[in-house]
DNA sequence: ATCATTTATTTACGCGCGTTAAAAAAATAT
DNA sequence: ATATTTTTTTAACGCGCGTAAATAAATGAT
């Protein structure tokens, strides 16, 4: 490969003697190009090393090949492991994802959605703050570019909504456990900054009343997104004063689980389904680290696969439709009840 | 505010009678324009809705203020928050990061530095994938683009290097480990992914030989990024096996640890520095679930908010200077041991 | 009121590319 | 060889903005 630098594609395409717009069409797709001529702008291409700038493609196409990824936190393995696959599948499918975290904050999510808008993105795959979003503002996004919400729905915001079914995940949880054993407290923070958490308290007093059972919720103190932190603090606090409604526990979400679990090692508190342990501790998300602790996570697992395909497949729908669906579709995958040794 | 989208600067400034080079300057910075006239855009900007479209703008600048950030793969906690410290520093001083993962592949990591370049970034903190990488694609790259290397150095490529001193983590955990009790042996991947792992080996056989001890190193199979089901398997054979040649781990990083740990909980195998436990473990990199592991994970911990803050001074010092650095400096950060009650 | 200074406007060009319409050239068919 | 079709070239404009130079207007000092 020759060193010389080529600035631009009129340069490149002088360089080979070929006309820009030929050489901009054989980059929108080759095969719109007679062979001989894209034999010869292939031989340059690894003569000299030139890519047009996607950034400019991307201000004048009508249809780009940007795909926006947007998620609350992205610092949370269940966020970053969710990313990762839809990252993935775009990149096989010909997109450039670009990925942003809102880091729990309003202000940022609107303005990584400002600024998507200038990317011109063929389409966005939005997982919202949820109850901190500033709705106006996605709504208006939404308006300009199609949208797909995922893991955090907002009703009629977005071109459709596809996630998991907290229902379905306390159910099974909440089934399996008063099935088990004892009937299971629930266990959250007061004021969750996560998406689906209000969601699951909801389900978990619903379904216990159709079972005819006692509902018991434990609330603890906290605010950010250091669940584990929060989780450990709190199991600390409930079980040093013996405040546990229950022998069985439910957490909300698998990091305060991951916490509690911790608390109960600390105070030599053992934990599992077996015989002799002192408590059950269940919880929703099958986390890329329930697998992990001691005693492993019962979990009610998310569809991750399902609910990747299901969401750029949506998109690509979307898109292929120019940017309307007939009518917002809710897609939601049930939970998986994932059996280890924690309950 | 009224309903009206605008789409672009020139249209925004006729709206309010100025013209397009005065707000164009505004935005530049607010201050240079006179203060009535700052008044009446700013006025105009609650009553309709515009910013300037910021990848146009990059594309016009000379410099922008976009930072782009490649992390080798953002599933890794260890990863995802020093990517989001980074990320908080580069917003608090005016910029707009931009934020990619390699996920592990030469091929994407190059891809994402050729459209970094498109992207024409005031400068970039590169984490690159190490032995994997492609040289020569990311020496290049350097070339035209202010770029600071971080976590893993490449000799002489970058403007700059910050990281952790591989040799200060594994001295501390080994001079702990062999003080307490006794003489560590390491426990690594055969052919690791993760770009340190070389380095601590090396460390590890150097600091015996010096301490005059025997080292032994434990090899696992394995490929990939999932270290923590490596570990664990790894963990498996060498225990069913009786392997292991000391009855104290050394880890090459926490997430091994983590693998490590699980195992011997599901062998009933007691892990800690107390009377009575059958082995210690301890690790490198305090990856943020390390406090969380039962029993807690004794490591050296990443001096995380050093390494963002330096990285960043170093790269804002790069920029300004207009690219160039006097000479190419190595900032690496002690380890500082973290005692908890795994080893 | 006059002159000097600061700030704003006009005009025009550039960034790197997409896109279109008309004209020219090349390939294919007859 | 001629007509027909396909491909490429030429020329020109647009995207949304930065920037520079020349000119005009507003401000401040005297």
């Amino acid at each position: 490969m020759r060193y010389k630098k080529i600035k631009n594609m009129a340069e490149f395409a002088a360089l080979i003697g070929i006309s820009r717009p030929t050489v901009s069409k054989y980059f929108n797709d080759p095969d719109s190009v007679r062979p001989s001529t894209r034999d010869r702008i292939e031989a340059a291409l690894q003569e000299y090393d030139y890519r047009p700038n996607i950034y400019a493609i991307n201000q004048n196409r009508r249809l780009t090949k940007t795909i926006g990824i947007v998620v609350p936190y992205l610092a949370d393995p269940f966020f970053a492991e969710i990313a990762r696959m839809l990252e993935r599948r775009c990149i096989a499918a010909g997109y450039t994802p670009s990925l942003f975290s809102s880091h729990g904050e309003q202000e940022l999510e609107n303005n990584i959605l400002d600024n998507l808008r200038s990317l011109k993105p063929a389409g966005v795959l939005l997982a919202p703050l949820g109850r901190t979003s500033d709705r106006k503002h996605i709504e208006a996004f939404c308006r300009d570019v199609p949208t797909i919400l995922f893991d955090s729905n907002i009703e009629g915001v977005g071109a459709a909504f596809v996630g998991s079914d907290n229902f379905s995940f306390v159910l099974q949880t909440v089934e399996y456990l008063s099935r088990t054993g004892n009937v299971p407290c629930f266990f959250e923070m007061k004021d969750p900054a996560n998406p689906n958490a209000n969601k699951r308290r909801l389900a978990y007093l619903d379904i216990m009343q159709r079972l005819n059972l006692p509902p018991h919720i434990v609330n603890i103190a906290g605010t950010g997104w250091s669940f584990e932190e929060i989780g450990r603090q709190g199991a600390l606090e409930v079980l040093r004063e013996d405040a546990l409604p229950t022998n069985t526990v439910l957490c909300s979400n698998d990091r305060l689980a991951i916490g509690f679990l911790s608390a109960c090692h600390e105070l030599g508190i053992s934990v599992g389904r077996e015989e002799g342990c002192a408590i059950r501790v269940a919880s929703h998300d099958d986390h890329p680290y329930a697998r992990y602790t001691c005693p492993s996570l019962t979990t009610a697992a998310h569809d991750y696969e399902s609910v990747a395909d299901c969401a750029l497949a949506t998109l690509f729908n979307l898109i292929e439709a120019g940017g309307n669906l007939a009518k917002r579709e809710e897609t939601v995958f049930a939970a998986r009840l994932v059996m280890r040794d924690s309950a």
